[in-house]
RNA sequence: GCGGGCGUGGCGGAACCGGUAGACGCACUGGAUUUAGGAUCCAGCGAUGCAGAUCGUGGGGGUUCGAAUCCCUCCGCCCGCACCA
C-alpha cells in the first residue's frame, strides 16, 4: 500500500505546458470567431475599450496591465450575456517616429508601421479577446481622411478658426520644440537656449463648450470622482469682473480680471504679463523692459516652469488711476507670473489679501494695506505678517464697501463699476482654445490651401484625403512638409492660381478624439455608420492611465459635441460612460558605476547579495520609479511570456496592487504566480480523488463536504462584485482562497466529491476572464463541453451560501477579550447575556457592574464597566 | 507655484456603512521528501516580553462605548499643468 501511493506520487506531471497550450487555445478562439462582434439591435451590447497604444515599437508590461483589465472586463460581460464590443487598434502620428527618422533615417511610415507589427504580434500572444477585423491605423489615409473632412466642418461651423500663439523656438534647429524638448530652457538636441515665438497656427473653439463641458461632468457617475474634479479645475470657471484702469501718460487703458474686485481699494499694484500688447508697446521705447521680456520669453511656454520660477516684475514707472478713487495712482507693473492666456493678461495686485501679490509687495516694497477684517480682529491693530488673509470678513478702509461682506462688496463694486463705466461682472474660464498645429511631418495634413488672392481655401472634400508626400527629407532641419520641393505647390481650387497647402499637421490628440467612433465601423466609407454608432455607443467602460485623465478625455468630449453641432449623426454627448484609470507599473531603477541607466537584464546578483553589472562592477540601486525609456526601467514583454507564458502575466498583474494604484514589478512576485499556475494544472490533471463524471449534481443539504458547497458560493458572489467594482485583486485573492479550500476539501475523509467538482468547475470558470487559456484547458480535461469562452458566468445562491453561525467579538471597555460563536442573527438580548455570561469578561470587568453594553447583531458585544 | 492623489508587517496589499487590524500573496525560518538543486508538502512569521500582557495602521491632537476608517494639523512621496502620448 505504502508503495503504491509512493509511485503515484512520484508520478508527477511535467510543468504545465504553457506554450503549446497558448497558442492552440489562441488559435481556437481565432477559427471560432468567438471574439467578432455584430450589432444585434434589441440585445444589451457592452462597449469595452482600452486607450489604443502609440506604436513605440515595443508593449512593455504598463500597456499589458491597461489590456488585461480591458480583456477581463470584456469576458466577463460576454460570459454575463452581454454582446460585447472590445476592439483594438494603434494611435500611429507622433512625434517618435520623426524622432527615429532623424536619428536613424527611417521612414516614419516604415518605422511606425514595422512597430505595429511587433506590438500586434506581442497582444496576440497574450491571448486578448480583440476583434482583430476591426483593427484600425490612425496614420492610414482611410482613417486620417475622415478627420480632414470633420477639420472642414468644423471650419465651415466657426469652431476651427486661426491666430496667433506662442512656440518653443530653437534658433539652431529653426524648429519648434514640444515642451518635453526642452530641457532647462535649452533644445535637447541643439543645447541652445530655446526662444518663444510666435506663430500663425489652427485652433478649436473647445471654449464654444465650456459650460457644458463643466455642467455634464456631474452626469458621468461612472468616472473616478477625482478626474472629474481634475477636468473641472481644468475647465476652471470663475466668477468676478472685469475693471478698467486708466494709466497716466496716454498709454491707453489696461483691463484686468479679478474675483476679488471686493478688494480693489487695497491695490498696491497693476502687473502686465510681459506678452500683454501694451507691455510690448512700452518696451519699444524702453530697452531695460525689453531686455526683460526676453529674459521671461527664455522661460518657455510651459505653465509648470512659468510659475514655479522666481517671482519678478519690471517697474515701467506708468501710474494707473484707481477706478473708485479718482485720487489714487499705483504702479504699473509687468510681470513674469502674469499668464496671457488667462482673463486679460494683466492683474491688479491686492497684497493683503492675495499670497503672491504679498510676496511680490514684500519684494518690491510696495505698501500692504488690509481691506477685509477677520472676525474678532479690531480694524486699528489688524495687520498682516507674513500670510495674505483671503477668508472671510468684514471690509474695511475701503470706502463706500466699509462695513460690507465679502459678497457684498463684491456685488457693490460690481455695480458701482458697472456705473462709472470702467467695469462689469464677468466669467472668466482658464480652458483655452485648443491650438492643433503641429509643424511636423507625421501627422494628418491639414487640408487648407493658402492663396495670396482668395486667402484661406478649404480643400474640396472630393479632393480628400490631402496625402502626405512619401519622400520627405529629414536632413535639413525644420518642417520637412514646408521644404519639400513640389507638395506644397497646388494651384488654389478657387481662382486657380499658384498658391500653397497648409504645411502644418494636426495634433494627433485630433486621432484620439474620435478613434472609438471609427471601431464601430472601421471600413464605413463615412467617418461611421450611424447604425453602428447608434447600437455600440457610448463606450460602457473606458480604461486607461490618469495621465489622460484631462486632455485626452476632454478633447474626446469636445469632439462629440462638436460633431453633433456639425450634423454628424450621433446621438451621445458623452463619450466614455464608465472610465477606469489604472496606476502605473513601475520598477526599480539601476545605475552604472559611470552612472548610466542600466535595463534590468543587465543587472544580476553576484552571490553576496550585491548587485553588479554585466562587467562585475557594483550597480547603484535607484528609486522605485514608473518604468520609462530614459531610465531604462523596462521589462520587456517577451522575456516574461518566453518564460512563464501570458496567463501567468496576466494574473500577476490583476494581483496585489489595486488596480488603479501602481504597482511594481518584481520578479519574485510572478514566480510565485508561476508555482499557482502549475499547482491549479495539477489538481485537475491528476486530481487527489476521482472526480464523477461531469454534469453530477451536488448533493442538497449537510454532507461532509457541504462547508466547501457554502465556500464556492460566497466566492462566487464576491468574486462577481469585486469584478463589478474593479477589485480585481481582491477577486484574486477570493479565488486563491477557494483553490486553498478545494484542496482542503480533497484532504478531508467523507463522501461528497460532486462538490469537489463543483467547485472546480467553478474555478475555471472565474479564472477565465482572467487566465483564459490556463481556464480553457483545465476546463477541457474536467470534461467541460465546448470552449469555455462562450460559458456563461456563474451565479451564486444566496441560500446556500449563507452561513448559520456567526463569530461575535466581545469586547470589555472597547478592548478584544473574547470570541463567540452565535446562531446567525440571534437576537441583542441573547448576545448580550451570552456574553457576560463568559468568564473572561466576569475576569476583565474586575467585579465592576456592567455600565453600558453596545449590541451590534452578528458583530460585536462590547461590555462598557 | 497651482490642481489631483497616496502613506497599514521585511515587501505588495486586505479590512464591506466606525465594529476581531494584517485576508490573499511574496520574501524569510524550521521540518518532511530528495544523491543534489529545484519543485512539492507540513508548520511558523507585526513589535516587545519566559509568560500574563502591552504596544501597533506616516507624526501630533480631537470626536466616539469603539477609529486604518470621521475631523483638525504637520510630514513624506507620486502624478498632471495645454507641442510626449
Amino acid at each position: 500500500m505504502r508503495k503504491v501511493e509512493k509511485a503515484a506520487e512520484q508520478k508527477t506531471t511535467a510543468p504545465y505546458d504553457f506554450r503549446a497550450t497558448e497558442a492552440k487555445w489562441q488559435r481556437l478562439w481565432r477559427e471560432s470567431g468567438v471574439f467578432e462582434a455584430k450589432a444585434e439591435p434589441g440585445r444589451p451590447k457592452y462597449y469595452v475599450l482600452e486607450m489604443f497604444p502609440y506604436p513605440s515599437g515595443k508593449l512593455h508590461v504598463g500597456h499589458i496591465r491597461n489590456y488585461t483589465m480591458g480583456d477581463l472586463v470584456a469576458r466577463y460581460r460576454r460570459a454575463q450575456g452581454f454582446n460585447t464590443l472590445h476592439p483594438m487598434g494603434w494611435d500611429a502620428f507622433g512625434l517618435p517616429a520623426e524622432n527615429a527618422a532623424i536619428a536613424g533615417g527611417v521612414h516614419p511610415a516604415r518605422w511606425t508601421l514595422d512597430n505595429i507589427l511587433t506590438m500586434r504580434e506581442e497582444l496576440e500572444r497574450m491571448g486578448f479577446a480583440y476583434d482583430w477585423p476591426r483593427e484600425i491605423a490612425t496614420c492610414h489615409p482611410e482613417y486620417y481622411r475622415h478627420e480632414q473632412k470633420m477639420f472642414l466642418d468644423f471650419l465651415r461651423a466657426g469652431l476651427a478658426y486661426r491666430k496667433e500663439s506662442w512656440v518653443n523656438w530653437d534658433p539652431a534647429e529653426n524648429t519648434v520644440l514640444a515642451n518635453e524638448q526642452v530641457i532647462d530652457g535649452r533644445g535637447w538636441r541643439s543645447g541652445a537656449i530655446v526662444e518663444k515665438r510666435l506663430l500663425s497656427q489652427w485652433f478649436l473653439r473647445i471654449t464654444a463648450f465650456a459650460e457644458e463641458l463643466l455642467e455634464a461632468l456631474g452626469g458621468l457617475e461612472r468616472w473616478p470622482e477625482r478626474v472629474r474634479l481634475m477636468q473641472e479645475n481644468w475647465i476652471g470657471r470663475s466668477e468676478g469682473a472685469r475693471v478698467v484702469f486708466e494709466v497716466d501718460g496716454g498709454v491707453g487703458p489696461v483691463e484686468v480680471f479679478t474675483t476679488r474686485h471686493d478688494t480693489l481699494f487695497g491695490a498696491s499694484f497693476l502687473a502686465l504679463s510681459p506678452n500683454h500688447p501694451l507691455a510690448l508697446k512700452l518696451a519699444e521705447k524702453d530697452p531695460e523692459l525689453a531686455r526683460f521680456i526676453a529674459e521671461c520669453d527664455r522661460l518657455g511656454t510651459s505653465e509648470a516652469t512659468i510659475e514655479a520660477a522666481e517671482k519678478r516684475g519690471y517697474k515701467t514707472g506708468f501710474l494707473a488711476r484707481h477706478p473708485l478713487e479718482e485720487s489714487r495712482r499705483i504702479p504699473l507693473y509687468v510681470a513674469n507670473f502674469v499668464l496671457m492666456e488667462y482673463g486679460t493678461g494683466a492683474i491688479f495686485g491686492c497684497p493683503a489679501h492675495d499670497q503672491r501679490d504679498l510676496e511680490f509687495a514684500r519684494k518690491y516694497a510696495l505698501p500692504v494695506i488690509p481691506v477685509v477684517l477677520p472676525e474678532g480682529e479690531d480694524a486699528a491693530g489688524f495687520a498682516i505678517g507674513e500670510e495674505a488673509f483671503v477668508g472671510e470678513g468684514v471690509h474695511i478702509n475701503s470706502g463706500f464697501l466699509d462695513g460690507l461682506s465679502v459678497a457684498a462688496a463684491k456685488k457693490a463694486a460690481a455695480a458701482r463699476l458697472e456705473a462709472l463705466g470702467r467695469g462689469e461682472s464677468a466669467t472668466a474660464w482658464r480652458l483655452r482654445d485648443w491650438g492643433v498645429s503641429r509643424q511636423r511631418y507625421w501627422g494628418t495634413p491639414i487640408p487648407v490651401i493658402h492663396c495670396k488672392i482668395c486667402g484661406i481655401v478649404p480643400v474640396a472634400e472630393k479632393d480628400l484625403p490631402v496625402r502626405l508626400p512619401e519622400e520627405v527629407n529629414f536632413d535639413i532641419p525644420g518642417n520637412p512638409l514646408d521644404h519639400h520641393p513640389t507638395w506644397k505647390h497646388v494651384s488654389c481650387p478657387r481662382c486657380a492660381k499658384a498658391a500653397l497647402r497648409d504645411t502644418d499637421t494636426l495634433d494627433t490628440f485630433f486621432e484620439s478624439s474620435w478613434y472609438f467612433l471609427r471601431f464601430c465601423s472601421p471600413r464605413a466609407a463615412a467617418a461611421f455608420s450611424a447604425q453602428e454608432v447608434g447600437y455600440w455607443m457610448p463606450v460602457d467602460q473606458y480604461i486607461g492611465g490618469v495621465e489622460h485623465a484631462i486632455l485626452h478625455l476632454l478633447y474626446s468630449r469636445f469632439f462629440t459635441r462638436a460633431l453633433r453641432h456639425c450634423g454628424y449623426e450621433l446621438d451621445c454627448d458623452e463619450p466614455f460612460e464608465g472610465l477606469f484609470t489604472q496606476g502605473m507599473v513601475c520598477h526599480q531603477t539601476y545605475q552604472s558605476s559611470a552612472g548610466e541607466w542600466l535595463f534590468p537584464e543587465e543587472v544580476s546578483s553576484d552571490g553576496k547579495g550585491r548587485l553588479v553589472d554585466r562587467g562585475g562592477a557594483l550597480v547603484t540601486v535607484g528609486r522605485l520609479e514608473k518604468m520609462s525609456k530614459s531610465k531604462r526601467n523596462i521589462v520587456g514583454l517577451e522575456r516574461i511570456v518566453e518564460t512563464y507564458g501570458a496567463d501567468t502575466a496576466r494574473f500577476y498583474l490583476l494581483s496585489d496592487s489595486p488596480p488603479e494604484r501602481d504597482l511594481e514589478w518584481t520578479e519574485s512576485g510572478i514566480e510565485g504566480i508561476w508555482r499557482y499556475v502549475n499547482r491549479l494544472w495539477r489538481l485537475v490533471n491528476e486530481p487527489p480523488l476521482p472526480l464523477p463524471p461531469a454534469g453530477a449534481q451536488p448533493p442538497q443539504g449537510e454532507g461532509p463536504r457541504h462547508s466547501l458547497a457554502r465556500r464556492i458560493h460566497k466566492t462566487i458572489a464576491a468574486v462577481t462584485e469585486d469584478l463589478d467594482k474593479f477589485r480585481f485583486n481582491r477577486a484574486v485573492a477570493r479565488i486563491r482562497e477557494l483553490t486553498n479550500a478545494i484542496e482542503e476539501a480533497f484532504r478531508s475523509e467523507g463522501g461528497g466529491a460532486e462538490v469537489l467538482r463543483f467547485g472546480l468547475e467553478t474555478l475555471c470558470r472565474l479564472l477565465a476572464p482572467m487566465m483564459p487559456h490556463l481556464a480553457e484547458e483545465m476546463w477541457q480535461a474536467l470534461g467541460g463541453k465546448g470552449l469555455l469562452a462562450a460559458q456563461a458566468w456563474p451565479k451564486a445562491d444566496p441560500e446556500l451560501a449563507r452561513e448559520e453561525e456567526v463569530t461575535i467579538a466581545v469586547q470589555v471597555n472597547g478592548k478584544l477579550r473574547a470570541t463567540l460563536m452565535m446562531p446567525r442573527d440571534s437576537a441583542k438580548g441573547e448576545l448580550e447575556s451570552a456574553a457576560l455570561a463568559l468568564p473572561q469578561v466576569a475576569r476583565w470587568l474586575a467585579g465592576r457592574a456592567p455600565k453600558k453594553t453596545v449590541v451590534v447583531p452578528n458583530r460585536i458585544v462590547n461590555i462598557v464597566g
